[in-house]
DNA sequence: TCCATTATGTATCGCTCGATACGGAATTAG
DNA sequence: CTAATTCCGTATCGAGCGATACATAATGGA
């Protein structure tokens, strides 16, 4: 695209790496504009606003590559033709992995980054609520297909169990951050998945 | 205590309350001394450095005082005689009807009130982590005693147990901000607590 | 070669942050 | 009364915040 000029002098690609890492650790208001750039290579205010427009942009395109990215475990829940009780344990598996991998920052971006915000930056709060009241309706539409192709029994609280697990999975992340083990929840998904009601099998 | 000098132009314990709120709503970093003062009725800075010594102090001081009025629900997982799977479920009722009353900000404090912290506030951050991991103690303890008491079958898992409830507890916090109802949130916790395991009961 | 374009480096901007200095006001003790 | 004590109001501190001004360097196209 950019055909003629100065080129640029850092990654641009790696530089917003190195933003979404420092977003996930510490979250959109205490990262800092001086934390970016030196995380980014040690650039200019100068290439940063000229890269990256401002810093709330840069959030909203970091926001974006984490839900392409380590954020993308939560695709699953959009599938429509596995069993759903197969998409929603898988979801919850790999958020575990993912959450609990040491090679990024521990927790959920999505569920953390913009918990604490200031009266002038709700946009980032909003933006990660967004994600997360989507996750949730995923989840739901899953648990009402589940009833529908006769696996949940027919008086199931659709609205009841997707609260029941989309609760488990932003608990998820605090639960990590306060030093749970990747087994541990390994472990606690089990047993929560054991919670997904099933018809009883006809007698033989 | 202080029987002489001038008095105290405002109300001590009402400034707490009112910086309890506040520091529930937003967390931390993003509420300033302007926001409290103005909070506490307008008060100057020397006043609130004279009562409360610093943000940080005051910070520390608000946890406290949240831990003994609307923390206070999970008081009960403390206890040791009544029975353990009852404990939890009171407890995550007792959260779930706190934290979604209106008369005060959505959420726990204890949750998420230190979620993004910068390098220089880590001690909030660990602060509200250790009384979150106390309250993971408390609920494996119950579990193990629900094991002990023959209840739970003897090979169950209790730290994944613990780590099951207390993860769909953290949770609540942000499925409540995130619009969940009281009436959803209840229904999810009576299905959480249909998998607390029980011995099968022996055949009449 | 000259120019338009794009990026860069340095030096700041105005603002708000948490926290203090300092002098004065209100109370009690003697 | 005076003295000691405690709190208050105003003005401001140094530091850091996000963001910008301005001149300069490096590229491609005509």
């Amino acid at each position: 695209m950019a055909r003629t000029g100065r080129p640029r002098g850092f990654d641009r690609d790696a530089a917003l790496d190195a933003a979404m890492h420092l977003f996930w650790e510490h979250g959109f208001e205490p990262t800092t504009l001086n934390m970016l750039k030196e995380a980014m290579g040690g650039i200019s205010p100068t290439s940063f606003y000229a890269a990256f427009g401002s810093k709330e942009a840069l959030f909203r395109e970091v926001v974006e590559r984490y839900r392409v990215t380590h954020g993308s475990v939560t695709d699953i829940l959009r599938d429509e033709s596995l069993p759903p009780r197969e998409v929603v344990e898988t979801c919850l598996r790999r958020s575990v992995a993912m959450q609990t991998d040491a090679s990024h920052p521990i927790g959920c971006l999505v569920t953390q980054a913009a918990t604490n915000c200031g009266p002038e930056n709700q946009f980032a709060a909003e933006v990660l609520s967004a994600e997360r009241r989507a996750n949730f309706d995923a989840i739901f539409k899953q648990v009402e297909r589940d009833i529908a192709s006769g696996h949940m029994p027919p008086d199931t609280d659709a609205h009841a169990n997707a609260t029941l697990f989309s609760t488990f999975m932003v608990g998820i992340a605090t639960s990590a951050r306060d030093g749970a083990s990747r087994e541990a929840l390994e472990r606690a998904v089990s047993l929560a998945m054991a919670s997904w009601s099933v018809c009883q099998p006809t007698e033989k």
